[in-house]
RNA sequence: GGAGACGUCGCAUAGUCCGGUCGAGUGCACCACCCUGCUAAGGUGGAGAGCCCUAUUAGGGCUCCGUGGGUUCAAAUCCCACCGUCUCCGCCA
């Protein structure tokens, strides 16, 4: 949810932030229209309500006598609150609709656009070349018996794998490479749940613009999530957290469903793009006023990644209609994926601003006493997708991969992959 | 899944039977000040969240006693449903 001040205070700034996403502009005064008519339906309960309790203590005073009379004069006075009421919170659903329905305004020097209008920050690392025709990272994963598709499709269906043997490892390696690297920089380690409630699927902003891509529990009205940054939201959700000492950091670790409803025929081969798959996220409650900072040590901390596991990527600023309903800016950290001779997202960072923080009620007192909004950031610190980059990059010419030196600790000193089949 | 008990302003608890004097009491913790020549004891006062209005270093009002409904002029208190916690039983790839 926006701010409502800003809103009431600063339409332009609203409607500036839906045009630069492409988004509907009207909403902008529709939602001032419908809160204009919330608060004059507020003020109209309030004023009845508080006559109805005047009344209510001269009853309870009044005599045995007196006491007929006054009921039957305030009888009238009854029914007018209770339609007042019905009012109230009525026009109340209806703003909280039409703000809710505005996404995040988004910060200054995002660019504009949709999808293709992303800004290149910078590329970083030497794009692989080979004296042989690379191995896509199926067929290399099939060689060294790490990934099985066909497997995957005849128990669950068409985008599921099994990770097995050097691939399952890999996975947990990169898994607790990520880990360590959260634990050094402060970060609380925090398995999930992975089935929420529908407020805190709402709550985190995936109900809007990605509702096709989430599984929904029928049965027992959870939602299962798409990324552990749902369960890491909700973890503070009406709450007062204190920040004097700091961000709160947590370092996720959950398997992640997505339905992936509207991709259909992308990315079919591999494990480029599953409906479950797992990953560690990052997340930061700070003041907002340190929402920017945090957003780039959040970066700060997926480029050292991809150096240290020798990928070749960039980092793009991600334009303002690609952005999700709660983010304010966006990086893509892109890796090079040979194969496909070009660059596909591996990781993003989102600085979600007060938006999350404000639908969730997540605040921390500042420094007059009074509450405030918190911000919120997330950024992936790996995830099954890596592999894939991984393989490809440091394939040699007879099917053996290399393992980058960081990952070594974490799958048993392992220095190469070698094929298990001929 | 069954039975029972419980859910109150940070924590602990009173209040619920018998609706109005609950504008929610008390203890602990907390904050400010006072006293005391020393990290103790004591005293005085303050202190929750959300929202609305007038006005912006202030005042007034409304809502909140797990959640949502209902009864009533009036609900922490009565009724219903749901959620959660605890205890016991059952079930358990």
């Amino acid at each position: 949810m926006i701010d409502p001040q800003l809103l009431r205070a600063a339409p332009e700034v609203v409607e500036a932030s839906q045009r630069a996403r492409g988004a509907d502009v009207a909403l902008v005064a529709r939602a001032t229209e419908a809160d204009a008519a919330r608060r004059d339906a507020i003020a109209e309960f309030e004023r009845l309500r508080a006559e109805q309790n005047a009344f209510g203590k001269r009853v309870a005073a009044a005599s045995k006598d007196e006491k007929p009379a006054l009921l039957a004069q305030v009888k009238d006075l009854a029914s007018a609150v209770k339609a007042a009421a019905e009012r109230s919170s009525a026009a109340e659903a209806a703003a909280d609709e039409a703000v809710g329905a505005i996404p995040n305004v988004v910060l200054a020097g995002v660019p504009e656009g949709g999808e293709d209008d992303y800004v290149v920050l910078r590329e970083v690392g030497t794009v692989p070349e080979f004296d042989f025709a690379p191995r896509d990272h199926l067929e290399l994963g099939e060689l060294l018996g790490a990934i099985d598709m066909v497997r995957g499709a005849k128990v669950s269906g068409t985008r599921f794998s099994y990770l097995r043997g050097v691939g399952a490892r890999l996975e947990l390696a990169l898994m607790n490479l990520a880990l360590d690297r959260a634990l050094e920089a402060a970060f609380v380690p925090l398995i999930t749940p992975t089935l929420v409630k529908p407020e805190i699927m709402r709550g985190t902003g995936f109900l809007d613009a990605h509702s096709d891509a989430v599984y929904r529990v029928e049965s027992e009205d959870l939602y299962l999530t798409g990324t552990s940054e749902v369960a890491l939201a909700g973890y503070h959700s009406d709450e007062i957290i204190d920040l004097a000492d700091g961000p709160l950091r947590y370092a996720g670790w959950s398997t992640c469903y997505r339905l992936e409803a509207g991709s259909a025929g992308k990315d079919t081969r591999g494990i480029i793009r599953t409906h479950q798959f797992d990953k560690l996220e990052m997340f930061s409650y700070v003041d907002p006023a340190d929402a920017e900072q945090e957003h780039e040590r959040l970066l700060a901390m997926q480029e050292r990644m991809m150096t240290d596991l020798g990928l070749a990527y960039r980092v793009i600023d991600t334009a303002a209609g690609d952005l999700g309903s709660s983010a304010a800016r966006k990086y893509d950290v892109e890796a090079w994926i040979p194969t496909q001779n070009r660059y596909r997202e591996l990781t993003s960072t989102s600085n979600c601003t007060t938006y999350q923080a404000r639908r969730l009620a997540i605040r921390h007192r500042t420094e007059s006493g009074r509450t405030a909004p918190v911000a919120t950031l997330n950024g992936t610190l790996a995830t099954t997708r890596w592999i894939a980059a991984i393989l490809e990059t440091h394939q040699r010419a007879d099917g053996s991969v290399v393992v980058p030196e960081v990952l070594r600790p974490f799958i048993g000193g392992l220095e190469v992959l070698e094929p298990t089949v001929a």
